[in-house]
DNA sequence: GTCTATAGGCGGATAGAC
DNA sequence: GTCTATCCGCCTATAGAC
């Protein structure tokens, strides 16, 4: 931070890295401050230093998650691309996106349900409400245009995300039931790109309503 | 628990019942075995005194309702019905328990991330792997007869879990983002039971595989 | 069975030397 | 900036009177 210097992990980024994996593993309640400083490899004193205390780190880490999660998307919808391939887009990213860090889903929901006052500080710098209004107007022009099946940009939304998150998020409970090993479950999670979208596509573009 | 009055809540029900409440809602490491004692309205000595201590409560629930989570799907798929019939009420079925106590899933989903382990006392006992096993043999029988497209049990079982559960698991922030009241939001989850079924039902029975 | 009181330890936060 | 030592409140659990 003082000088420009090259330094491999400043003091400040290797507390930030290890509580972020210590929040997303323990959640806010269980994490703590000790183990945190363990992970970094630095004293109890420091963490407090750098971020004053356990609620301030905490939320710093959420928030800087939550923002990250959507970015991609965001890009994604506004590529110049045809309708069917940004949504098969969307769906391949946000696997790629999560893949990158698996145990975030899980984290961001359980404390937005725990508290979901943190929602609001986090939600107003445009990103994700931006994201959500790009996707309303593609998909309603879509159907009025008559290229896709009359549905709601809130149904296409709700199906692509469950598709795509639920995996990761359920993924201990999965993997014991279906008896797979890490390696099964990361191929699996891959092949679910291709699935996932043939499975969006053919329904949007089959008539069903007569 | 002494003798055969009926009394609407013993105190021990009357703990277990606002243990239930208070661990669904902050977790294991969140809830405080104060919170339990006030919303049951006894003393925290009582707590200890019925259920030893805060970690066995915790495991005594958290059992209980994984198995009553699984216990209405089996006897779905159990009857004599059609396939697709079968699909259809399993879905409902699933959407309808949930309904009933809609924290339950992010609940479970969170404290088995934390501590997989926990799972492997939960399903011994036949529930779950059953299901799962019956779930298997119908699927590939129908693939077999040529009914439906070519499908991987798992993939068409996390199809349909991802589809029912991540809405009420995501709820706090698929709320906020699309701007729903309370009211609007059930609205939205009762009307997914149909409309999840088709386009599972829609998926199956189409031929894409040439 | 139910209560009060308290033990005992953990964990967040800070003071203060270097 | 980094460390050691320590404060102090919170929380689980139990002892013991009634």
């Amino acid at each position: 931070m003082v000088d420009g210097k090259l330094q491999d992990h400043s003091t400040e980024e290797k507390i930030m890295d290890a509580a972020i994996k210590v929040f997303t593993q323990k959640g806010l309640a269980g994490a703590r401050m000790q183990e945190i400083a363990d992970e970094a490899g630095v004293n109890k004193a420091m963490v407090h230093y750098y971020y004053r205390s356990k609620q301030n780190l905490f939320e710093n880490i959420f928030k800087k998650k939550v923002k990250e999660l959507f970015r991609a998307i965001s890009i994604i919808l506004a590529a110049d691309k045809s309708f069917e391939d940004k949504v098969r887009s969307f769906i391949e990213t946000e696997i790629e996106v999560i893949s990158q860090f698996p145990t975030l889903p899980l984290f961001v929901l359980n404390e937005a349900g725990k508290n979901p006052a943190i929602l609001e500080e986090v939600f107003e710098e445009g990103g994700p409400k931006q994201m959500i209004g790009l996707f309303k107007m593609m998909v309603e022009h879509e159907v009025n245009q008559g290229n896709i099946r009359t549905i709601s940009f809130e149904e296409l939304l709700i199906n692509i995300m469950s598709l795509c998150i639920y995996p990761f998020v359920a993924r201990p409970i999965l993997q014991f039931v279906l008896d797979k090993d890490d390696l099964d479950y990361k191929d699996m999670i891959e092949s679910r790109k291709q699935t996932i979208a043939d499975l969006i596509i053919n329904d949007l573009f089959i008539k069903r309503d007569q």
